[in-house]
DNA sequence: CAGCTTTGATTAAACGATTAATCTATTGGA
DNA sequence: TCCAATAGATTAATCGTTTAATCAAAGCTG
């Protein structure tokens, strides 16, 4: 491996001059700098990143920490993530905090250790990571206030909620996970503005079992909004189980537009979120911080967009508004 | 930042005597391992691993390039790898290598700049990586002459179809995405094999549009197996607008074991893969490689196996086998 | 032509850790 | 008592790069 040394001798100058040339700072001649420019080429002379890191005291490296790498969402973010890096020359080191608060203190301690200039953290649900010895950009959800950049996940409620209330439905249901997930909340309370009191709703959750669900459909509920795809998903095959058919009797929508949106039969109306928005906000915000600039006091929320498909459509008969089913909330 | 300078000018010992205390290295007496350790916690030492980088010329970092970070497989992969990384004190850093062989090399080399150690290739379909100046493991399929470890790709394409084979299926259709992947061409000749003849098939590609394979079903196949969970789905969902029900009419397979094979109905029978003893060997191989070892030259294949759930059943009427239709391979 | 600035290069220190080589007591053996 | 062996520490070099400080020569000004 070639290095500044050899260029050096090779060149009969000193090593200082080939750095400045290379880097172009300092005062070398224009001659002198093409010269040196032309041997490092011939040598495929890199740059030892370890000498520079350890010169410089910084690596190039970003941590990302997700709450869980087998959330469907990962790979779209690590990969827009991982671009807009590549441009900036920088690299992304990955960590798992597996589901728990204290693996995640721990891996981004881990990352701290291993010289990351920055950390970019999708937090576990209902934790608030510490404070780290180097800049952290949150990635969660605008009603998080530690958060940097998020989807506007209440806007994107909204906007299915208004799809769904503008096709006449008067009595709907929300599916949701995980009550603890700020995202998901968020995503609830924007269904809930979207209704602007048009409809009837109650909130039900995947970990009670969805047979509360499939009763309440029963009794007349005409559109389901779902938090995700995968939970959409799930919801249409107790559905079709239990006898409707989507969205001829009930309406259902996702989250997220994840590839399965389009393969499900029929394809789902959903809401996608700008990933690549969000990842090139937050790098960017990221490289600021670590030269120097100061962490924003107010987080970005980047919109969501609506898409309809074949899952959402005008109720089959309207039902009377029940006045005892209202504004309630199960949990 | 505490360095092991510090902690020398505070016991009022050489650097040298610190490194080896900390390091275990050398000769010191056990009093002052004891002290010097104390004092590096009271400290709150972290060695600095760009210095030990420099020095030692391994960063302890290992570089993952994936075909497309969107692969469903992909979150899963990475979980286990980070997982086995982190348990040998590696990290690991990502790429993607963006579905071209071009990019792919060029991911390999920024690796390889950035100082990893070794690189864990998953290698775009139909190419393979040329060789790098450090230790490289790639996982594919057992029919890639340069794969070094990979899941049973055909064992679990023979596993499904003795299964379909079984249930007394004689007239069935695989189905594939891309026919220039060769993780999916050993899913269908693994097919194909457990067949063992005892059944007239057909291969069908995604590329082409779906409409060929409901006319098969339309003309007797009673069973489709697909190369991933994901194309099970759209078939399902076809199967569903032709008016065909599953398992009834058709028995349906995917591949991978995905969330949402569960989250279907009928939840999906499907193969899975040991993705953590995958992780392991990966690790395992490379790490001896970057310690020394030579690459093992023939590829460690981890078996499959068969998650048997309600897509699958007994065909409804065996038909006679159509000898025009025999071993017929479209595309 | 003396004095000053500018250009183009060099010297040497620094970043933080590791380690071979060296040095100094101390201990043991004969 | 003397020499050798050994334990326990230190010295100094090294990894590859950057950069402040320095220096020599050339150019410019009055």
């Amino acid at each position: 491996m070639a290095n500044i040394k050899q260029i050096a001798a090779n060149m009969g100058v000193s090593v200082a001059t080939v750095s400045n040339a290379l880097t172009g700072k300092g005062r070398v001649s224009q001659e002198m700098v093409e010269r040196i420019r032309k041997c490092a080429d011939e040598l495929g002379y890199r740059p030892s990143l370890a000498g520079r890191a350890l010169r410089s005291g910084q690596t190039g490296i970003l941590g990302l920490v997700m709450p869980d790498l087998t959330n469907p969402l990962f790979p779209r973010i690590a990969q827009h993530l991982s671009l807009e890096a590549d441009s900036r020359q920088l690299s992304i080191l990955i960590a798992d905090s597996r589901g728990n608060a204290l693996e995640q203190s721990q891996a981004m301690k881990r990352l701290v250790d291993r010289g990351v200039d920055g950390l970019l953290i999708v937090p576990q649900k209902g934790t608030s990571p510490e404070s780290q010895p180097v800049p952290t950009v949150i990635i969660n959800t605008a009603s998080d206030p530690r958060n940097i950049v998020s989807a506007d996940h209440a806007g994107g409620g909204k906007l299915i909620a208004t799809h769904i209330a503008g096709l006449g439905h008067r009595k709907v249901a929300m599916l949701g996970a995980d009550p603890v997930s700020e995202v998901q909340g968020d995503r609830i309370d924007g269904m809930i503005s979207g209704l602007a009191g048009t409809a009837d709703f109650q909130v039900f959750w995947s970990q009670d079992g969805l047979g509360n669900l499939i009763r309440a459909v029963e009794t007349g509920v005409t559109a389901i909004m779902a938090t995700s795809d995968l939970l959409a998903l799930s919801a249409h095959s107790q559905l079709t189980r239990a006898g409707f058919s989507v969205p001829d009797d009930v309406s259902l929508t996702g989250f997220d537009d994840l590839p399965l949106a389009t393969a499900m039969h029929p394809m789902l109306t959903t809401v996608a979120q700008d990933v690549a928005q969000i990842a090139d906000r937050a790098i960017n915000v990221l490289t600021l911080a670590i030269s120097g600039e100061s962490l924003p006091d107010t987080g970005t929320t980047i919109p969501m967009h609506l898409v309809v498909r074949d899952s959402t459509a005008k109720p089959r008969h309207t039902p009377k508004p029940n006045l005892t089913f209202k504004q309630e909330i199960s949990q």
